[in-house]
Formats: C-alpha cells, sequence, structure tokens
DNA sequence: ACACCCATGTAAAGGGTTACATGATTTG
DNA sequence: CAAATCATGTAACCCTTTACATGGGTGT
C-alpha cells in the first residue's frame, strides 16, 4: 500500500560492484548515489537483514574483525537486479522542489521576495555544480574509468547538464 | 524528527488565491502544483483538521450544500506563508529518480538495457513535454495572464526549459 | 586498563500512499 | 426513489529522518 520499495534494489546495485558492509553502503549513498537517491544507515540496517531472510544476500564475517558485517548477493538476488534494471521506468518523478513551490506562489513579478529566491538559488545550484564538475575530475579523468562505469559517467554528464540549464536560465531572469 | 512538513504551507498558498474546500485543493495539487508537488485527499482532509486547530485557517460552509467545507487562511496563516515564501530554501532537493539509478548501475555502454532505459525516458519524456507546452498555451495566451500569476509562468517555463534540456541530453546519447 | 571512536542496531514520530468507509447530493 | 457519484473521512502500512543505545576495536 505505500511507497515502492526502492531501496533492496539500491543496495543490491551496490554489491554487485563488490561485497560491502553496512557501512560501506551507507557511504556509497554518501558520496555517489547520493545525488539522486539518499538513505541512511539506520534504513539500510534493518533492510539489509530483511534482504537476508528473503535470501536475495547473504553475509560473512572477516576472522580478523568481529564487528563488520560483509554482503553479497546471492544467485536469486543477482537474478532480481538484473530483472529490475532491464524494466523501463512507468512514470516521471515528481521533483519535489521547494524553490520551485515558492516561486509558484508569488504573483507579481516585482515582489521582492522573488529577487532574494532566485539569488539564492543561484547560489546553491551554483555550488552544487562545481561540486558535481570535482567529481566528474576525479573520478573520470581517463576513457577507461569511463568504459567501465559508463552508467556513473552518464549520470554524473546529466546531472552537471541540468544545473548548467538551471544556472541559465536563472541568469537570463535576473537580466530581465 | 521526521521529514519536514511541507503540506501546510501548500494548502496556504492555494488558499490565498481564494477560499477553496478540500476536494478543490485537491484538484489543485492534480493539475497545476502536480507538476512538482503531489498529495492526496487522505493527507489533506487531516491537515486542513490540524490547521483549524492551529489557528492558521477557519472555514465555513455554504447554505446550498451541507457537504462542502469552504476554508480560509486567517491572519495568523496569512503571516505565516507570507513569511515561509521569503525565507530562501536551505539546499536543493534529491531528485529521486529511478531512471538516473537503473542507468548509474549499468557498467558497459553496450549493455543492451541501457538502449531500452533511453528510448523508454525519452517517450516519457516528449509526452510530459508536450502536456507542458499544451498547459502553456492555455494559460498564458495573454502577457496579462502572465503578470496575474507570474511565479506560475516562471515554473512552467523552468519545467520546459528542463525537460527540453533531458530531451537533448537523451537525444544526444542515442547518436553516439 | 581506560577512554574514545566506530559499526551496528533500535526507537520514536511523522510523512505519504493505497484501500476502505460513510453520508450527502445528483441523476435517471 | 433507487442508483450512482461525489466530498469527506479513516485505517493500515511502509518510508524516512533524527535521536538514542550497545558493544567491539583502537590508541594511549
Amino acid at each position: 500500500m505505500p511507497q515502492k520499495r526502492i531501496l533492496p534494489y539500491v543496495i543490491l546495485g551496490i554489491l554487485e560492484k563488490g561485497d560491502a558492509t553496512g557501512k560501506q553502503i551507507t557511504d556509497e549513498f554518501k558520496y555517489e548515489i547520493g545525488e539522486f537517491w539518499k538513505s541512511s544507515h539506520s534504513q539500510i540496517y534493518p533492510e539489509l537483514k530483511h534482504m537476508l531472510t528473503d535470501g536475495w544476500i547473504d553475509s560473512y564475517q572477516k576472522e580478523d574483525n568481529d564487528k563488520e558485517i560483509y554482503y553479497r548477493p546471492t544467485n536469486l538476488g543477482k537474478e532480481i537486479i538484473a530483472d529490475w534494471l532491464a524494466t523501463p521506468v512507468a512514470k516521471l518523478p515528481v521533483s519535489k522542489d521547494l524553490f520551485s513551490l515558492k516561486v509558484f506562489f508569488i504573483k507579481r513579478a516585482d515582489d521582492p521576495r522573488l529577487k532574494t529566491l532566485i539569488a539564492n538559488q543561484k547560489k546553491l545550484v551554483s555550488q552544487n555544480l562545481a561540486h558535481l564538475k570535482k567529481r566528474e575530475a576525479e573520478l573520470f579523468d581517463t576513457a577507461e574509468k569511463i568504459n567501465h562505469n559508463y552508467g556513473h559517467y552518464l549520470i554524473l554528464q546529466r546531472a552537471i547538464s541540468r544545473q548548467e540549464n538551471q544556472l541559465a536560465w536563472l541568469d537570463q531572469l535576473t537580466v530581465c
């Protein structure tokens, strides 16, 4: 009845790149996937348990550390993620964007709040854009790296393109 | 502790344009705000009660219909929405985009699933773009209409620009 | 051995979606 | 006036975030 369950698929996707602990999966959300999906450890650990009981993944520990638990996809899990990736997306997401929402409610072009909102948004988008370009330079400085993580590369390009588009739009507004 | 409460502000924003029933507010989400914020009646009716007890809005009924309940913002409510609109957004939203997520996990450029995902996304984005342009033609065919709902106009422009950008990006991919 | 940090785990409180329910109003 | 529709309302369920808790490493 509630929202569609996405997290386990994301986790499977992460584990396809190599076994990982809950902590490592959590960090993946912080640094890589974080641009377009968020999750936190308090969601991830229970989800890992769930996936274990469903047989999507199994776990093991390394002898030198009693604490860390490594996870890897089972054959079932590999099947599931492969199917999921092959299934096209049914509908476009709604971008829950507070900036758009606030602008929407401002009726007149000369409302001073509009200027404030736009200036602020410009700052946020520029910062994010700078960050994305830094990531691009760090992660994809050779053709080989691009070829080995092509999807990741594409998505980073798209994120950059999107923010450039938004910035251009904001700039054009300021001129008027 | 949970997610930040946005709905009541959106409702206040809607009510600023004129008194409305729960049903009319619900429809607003379906047709106008729906591009960048979603809600459903089962969330809206309880929220209206909540806002009533907080004194953000009050309600009245019309004599010819026992069922419909009209809401309007109180002075407190008007203050609150004004403050909210004047407050700049603190951070960029994470666009929870399943398309990006799936692409992210595809490692090789020659993976056939990539083509499928992209073709499908193209279709979705084109449809949405067509819809947005239709809305633009319907709602903003005169300068006067633009000036009286400038924020709405801006947001529609931005939505269009964004989808055009995405489509260009998708097209460029297909060529390669 | 002690204190600190870190990986894992649990709890609490809303948000958000879908399904079901109810009573008024309109329609044939 | 019976049936269908409509506005409102309720319930169940999971998602998501923040805060708190625990017990194993690590460093001194």
